[in-house]
DNA sequence: TTTATCATGTAAGTCGTTACATGATTGA
DNA sequence: TCAATCATGTAACGACTTACATGATAAA
């Protein structure tokens, strides 16, 4: 599972907490992965006990206390093999309800299914909005050091700027597809 | 989940087992839904446990006998409601390998990225010939009335048409994004 | 004779979501 | 006072994968 990787890739720099990372995930990098803060602790603690990362617990005066992590030495080997090994293929598990969706179109109404449409256009035009600027990290958590690194990372980083371009041109894709596909609906009979 | 909905959709027509629905999710519509045998069987007897579905034992003179599936009325009935309400969020869940590895690419050694790049660029090259041309089902199972008719199907309906069109572009979409990024990294200092 | 295809399933384990529990501080 | 944010976790369930078991026929 990826997750781990995401994980130990992460905590590579200055130590975070499992908070934090969630965080990180939402706001920074949600076009490479997600998760939920369950998911996250639980693959935290999963990991400690491997012995790839190690934690440290500090107390806060005005805030609840940080379990803070960091990769070990063993940690940092099994990011490094990950990461320059090649996977023999690059398929990705394809499970998309809206193509479903689209894909038994035939059987519901037509103004139904152009109403879908639009409203998929929209949620992709959200997307590609998100996409087209930097996620400003360091405005919105004013005073935090974990975010106001990652946000200088990003921006000096080629590789997170390919993460971001993919999220753009590849929302703009589907948003001509699905106008293609609203104009296709609207030609064709019965509209 | 959405693929109890997968298979009663595609059980609304003529009966079918499970071994042919798994071909029909790897021939005919793997741009739409992918699965396992063992879950698609899982699936297929809970659903006939809560009513949507009904089977009959088939016997075969040359091979094993088949059990063949059919929506009940109750089915038909809960794949219409799933079909004709629009879901609040066309989000998919964002967990993706290829992604993860490039957003950590800085650590990795340039000229192994560019090989990733490549490898991608002809796996989506794959992808998109695939989906440029009609599956062509009847062809390739002859005498098979299931894959017949699901070819025919395909060929008609203006809403696979749809799918297929957009596995074209978005996979167009990512050729040209990692060409971009190949030639950004080819560009850049120490290459 | 061995491999491939057809065919159905079970069992174990991993991965992921949702719901719940707790408790502090801050701002409206 | 109430909601929001910060912070960590547990428990139960649901979804998916991998490995295993079985056995027939057809083709190489």
């Amino acid at each position: 599972m990826s997750l781990s990787y995401a994980l130990l890739g992460l905590l590579r720099g200055s130590p975070i907490n499992g908070y934090a990372i969630k965080a990180l995930f939402d706001e920074a990098i949600n076009f490479v992965w997600q998760a939920e803060l369950s998911q996250i602790y639980r693959e935290l603690e999963s990991l400690e006990k491997k012995g790839l990362l190690c934690s440290t617990i500090e107390p806060q005066r005005d805030r609840p206390s940080k379990r803070l992590y960091q990769v070990t030495e063993a940690g940092r080997l099994a990011f490094e093999k990950w990461a320059t090994t090649i996977p023999d293929s690059f398929a990705t598990p394809k499970r998309d309800e809206f193509s479903l969706r689209i894909f038994f179109g035939s059987g519901t109404d037509k103004e139904l299914m152009k109403e879908e449409f639009r409203r998929y256009i929209e949620h992709m035009r959200g997307l590609r909005k998100g996409a087209e600027k930097y996620t400003n990290l360091a405005e919105r958590f004013p005073g935090d050091q974990v975010m106001a690194r990652a946000d200088q990372i990003c921006r000096e980083d080629p590789y997170c700027d390919f993460i971001r371009r993919r999220a753009v041109l590849v929302s703009e894709a589907q948003i001509l597809w699905a106008e293609e596909c609203l104009a296709k609906l609207e030609a064709g009979p019965g509209s």
